[in-house]
DNA sequence: TAGATTGTTAATCGATTAACAATC
DNA sequence: TAGATTGTTAATCGATTAACAATC
């Protein structure tokens, strides 16, 4: 099998794209439909299907079943991905909870913590069995941040080689396992930065009219 | 007051010195010690805050505190921004309760549901006047998917200008309002792919351990 | 045939990294 | 003075967009 190596871009995209087509009834779909409908740009989205896809044909499209089939081969997401979850409180629930990632070949099978443990959550001692016997690769670490490098360590040793970090901490880990960090705090002050500026071009616009060297980013 | 415009990722990284900066006792600060700190390269840390603060002295480094000051004053910090939630479900309650907002100048001041209203989640129906009256303008969607786009437009008719949407919908606005999309199970897809994409490499290399043509992307 | 749509090459735009001069 | 550190320019790398040829 040929493996391709792509973009972090393209990898956030393909999702999109498969949630979009989970919903489509039509055994053909253009890219220009696609891309109107997820407001992305034609050509992007044409060249996201080229990496990835089969040929479309002009004037009909691609075939919405082996497009969807494509896609979701080359992101792994037939593996059917199992993930645990370190760290049970409010977020760590609300992840496991999550419905959107089944569609996308990931299975969140277990949760644990230090305390409170229930039917379906573990106490951490046995996380490293669990994930040993299971065979786990990626770990969600939702812990308080004084636990997080610690908990990271406890995954790596446990055989996890993907961590998906909510923590505000900055792991250290060694170079065989991936780090996605999901910094909410971070992500929520760039759209308020985003919209301050937005906000101050559009003011600057209205006092200004004729002046036409602000526009905003997007046109 | 001159308003520089930049780019997401260096809107991205600039909370996180800041997180940083706060727990720092010394008086100066190098942007070696930063870069090193938070696994981030030297020279790129240097132009962030280039852009940003006054100079750092060489052989010093910069003042904590007026690093510190700079950076929040020009991410609009001080401005204490007032954002509600709107869908308290388990991701609601989740982002309502997290803890890392605060020193970013983000204040989670309300939240809203259809049902199961108390004292501190209101009613939808409250949703217009709260907005005005408060001149709220951010809001976080984390309803259903079926009511995304419209509660979305909801929030803009009471003047909010930044949606930040948990919500697999790419939401419709008009050109004048920020969509900071946070698609969770996009994001968690992205980790798998580029967890496999490097586990391949390292087997290959493992089997075929001369071959010095494949190397990790990072080194 | 005409036109919608694909697919590809080249151009542009944006961000990071490398190299090195400046300076406390 | 020497060396740590800053700051800047140029080079590189990566992603998006524009232009246009190919084709069903």
């Amino acid at each position: 099998m040929i493996q391709n190596y792509n973009s972090k871009k393209l990898y956030e995209r393909l999702p999109i794209y498969v949630h979009f087509l989970n919903s489509i009834q039509e055994s053909n779909i253009s890219s220009t439909t696609i891309s109107k409908s997820l407001n992305l740009g034609e050509v992007q989205v044409r060249k996201d299907l080229a990496l990835v896809s089969g040929k479309g044909r002009p004037k009909i499209g691609y075939s919405t079943k082996n497009l969807f089939k494509a896609i979701k081969k080359y992101m792994g997401m037939n593996h059917a991905s199992k993930a645990i979850i370190v760290g049970f409180g409010k977020l760590g629930k609300a992840l496991y909870d999550y419905a959107g990632f089944s569609e996308l070949g990931i299975d969140i099978v277990q949760a644990f913590d230090i305390s409170n443990t229930t039917d379906f959550v573990k106490d951490i001692k046995e996380l490293d069995s669990y994930c040993l016997e299971n065979e786990i690769l990626f770990g969600i670490l939702t812990v308080p941040s004084t636990e997080a490098q610690a908990t990271a360590e406890k995954l790596i040793r446990c055989g996890i080689v993907g961590i998906w970090n909510f923590t505000s901490v900055r792991l250290n880990v060694p170079s065989h396992v991936v780090i996605q960090n999901e910094n909410l705090a971070a992500s929520l002050s760039v759209l308020v930065k985003s919209t301050l500026d937005k906000k101050v071009g559009n003011d600057y616009e209205k006092s200004n009219e004729t002046n036409d060297s602000y526009t905003s980013k997007k046109h």
